[in-house]
DNA sequence: CTGAAAGCGCTAACAT
DNA sequence: ATGTTAGCGCTTTCAG
């Protein structure tokens, strides 16, 4: 019961013990080289017996990778977030890869020195989500393959969504169902994917209707002053957030002055975030299929490690309505 | 702009760069050694001229730590997880350490590839929290220090809330609020935390009225027939939901049978998630310190892993009552 | 098929 | 204060 310190076997340990040299013990470790049978077997056996396992740290050194990716993404208790890096997660596991992840809280420096820390504990490469559409690495990423999420940073493969084409289901969906006079509610303006989307909606809006009005708010369920005038005053029957994080300020500010959704103002998100299934009533919105985007990330990602493959692509992805119950049908 | 894959200058090239010895380029460099103060910033200056940087693995070869540790977490898209995460992953960094945070999916067959990979990569130390309060380890952590968070396995340095005392206080609220007949929706029975909170509700509900069901559900929004079933039968004014995601399922059932809350029902739930005080109406719960449980984790683990102290310590904190708008007032 | 030996980039005695 | 050098544990030529 004596839990001695250990240290854990070594290969040389190992190799003495079964009594070869330390390069049959390592190509059996490995599958590699060339072992007969008969002496991989016994080695593999040795080292399950004497719980040899290998010191990453070391191989690192010799075969110049790690096995490890780096993840960073802006603010983790964004419910936008977790199944991202669950995904990313996962995904890295089933190839083998380790994920270190690292939340940003939203700060441009913060997201400098994590990436240059990714670049120093020389991961093999990173799964970026920008906080803003700028370039902050620094040139720390300059030898690390990288593919930036949902994010337009020059120079680097990115995978993004069609936002525009999002808004555009988005205040389809909204005109199809009766709706004339729609306001939008951006996130931050300062992000392009964000730009798109409301561009996306208001081109339909604007074509079929009229824009009750056009404000900004942070990411965030807070609702600032001039979207909640802008709720109170400005007659929209319907309203498109451009996250679902937002929309649910909506949903809540609407609910605290007693008018009831969809009745007295449609919402529509845009995110399918997990929360928005369980708002009351279940919020309506654009799915943003982020599972599937870090899936493709990370498989993008490891094809630049492994095949150093050098071409830069962009990759995007199709967004779709998902109906719930915050839009109403207006008779006509 | 021809990106080479220049690869990084090593020690040896920033030593004869700098016309020094590797051994003064190394203590300049770690600030460790002695060097006189000129040559240490000369050879910063060349540094940062040609852009060295440790080799992170070579480094971590040779003084046998990595600067990293493991998180390990059940199921990052459940609410409960991001912030725990988040804590960790900041405290961490504020210590220098990198983290490497892998997802169970709540498998424990999962929970122990993902302790032995820790491991293998060679992590410093490794923050736990279990799927369930079974070890799982497989002997894996035998040699790395590691701290549990939430639940209860022995041989290990543990963090834990006082569950039991979080659980009296929510019973103890509904009995003040002059509750009589009150319901138990517990999680998995399985977690000790988790009976541990429903014995302490059930404690005070005996005391001072009477148990009108003791049902349970998995940690989830959807409710189970059985669940259901109690709600609709069984006459409780209030009931006690031993986690947020399960009385968020409630209200949401609620809502669902035109019930409202809290004057047909009271509903108070425990862990205070972020989803909760967005909920309509929002929950009043028991706060689980999460955040503080995480930062008082890896500290503690730091702690460990530097002064590679062995005595085996378990920390307790406290659980608060958290006032929101589900749980009505009878008046008697 | 197997082994001896060189060396990955770095740290830390041990000289000087 | 600075330099020389022996490894850390591993992979991988290169001989045999």
């Amino acid at each position: 019961m004596a839990e001695r310190p250990q240290k854990r076997p070594t290969l040389k340990e190992l190799a003495s013990e079964a009594g070869v040299s330390v390069a049959s013990a390592s190509y059996a470790v490995n599958g590699t080289g060339s072992v007969g049978d008969k002496t991989r077997e016994h080695i593999l056996e040795v080292a399950r017996r004497i719980g040899y396992r290998q010191n990453a740290a070391a191989r690192a050194t010799k075969i110049g990778r790690t096995g490890t990716m780096g993840l960073v993404v802006p603010d983790l208790t964004n419910p936008f977030f977790p199944s991202l890096a669950q995904s990313v997660i996962q995904t890295a596991r089933g190839h083998g890869y380790g994920v270190f992840v690292t939340d940003t809280e939203g700060s441009e420096q913060l997201e400098t020195e994590a990436l240059a820390m990714l670049a120093d504990r020389g991961v093999d490469g990173v799964i970026w989500f920008p906080v803003r559409d700028s370039d902050t690495s620094a040139g720390a990423l300059a030898n690390v393959p990288t593919v930036v999420v949902d994010r337009a940073i020059p120079h680097f493969d990115t995978i993004l969504a069609d936002y525009a084409e999002g808004g555009r289901q988005a205040a389809n969906h909204l005109i199809e169902a009766g709706h004339r006079r729609i306001g939008i509610i951006s996130g931050p303006d300062d992000i392009l994917s964000m730009r798109q989307r409301c561009e996306g909606a208001m081109e339909v809006i604007l074509a079929h209707g009229t824009l009750a009005f056009r404000v900004t708010n942070a990411f965030s369920v807070d609702l600032e002053p001039a979207v909640i005038d802008a709720l109170d005053e400005q007659g929209a029957t319907a309203v498109f957030a451009g996250a679902d994080v937002i929309a649910i300020g909506v949903l809540r500010h609407l609910a605290a002055t007693g008018r009831s959704v969809p009745a007295d103002l449609s919402v529509i998100g845009f995110d399918d975030i997990p929360w928005s299934e369980l708002t009351a009533p279940p919020l309506t919105t654009i799915d943003l299929p982020l599972h599937s985007m870090a899936a493709e990330a990370v498989e993008a990602l490891i094809r630049k490690i492994e095949r150093r493959e050098g071409a830069r692509r962009t990759v995007v992805v199709s967004t779709s309505l998902v109906l719930r119950d915050t839009v109403a049908r207006l008779k006509s």
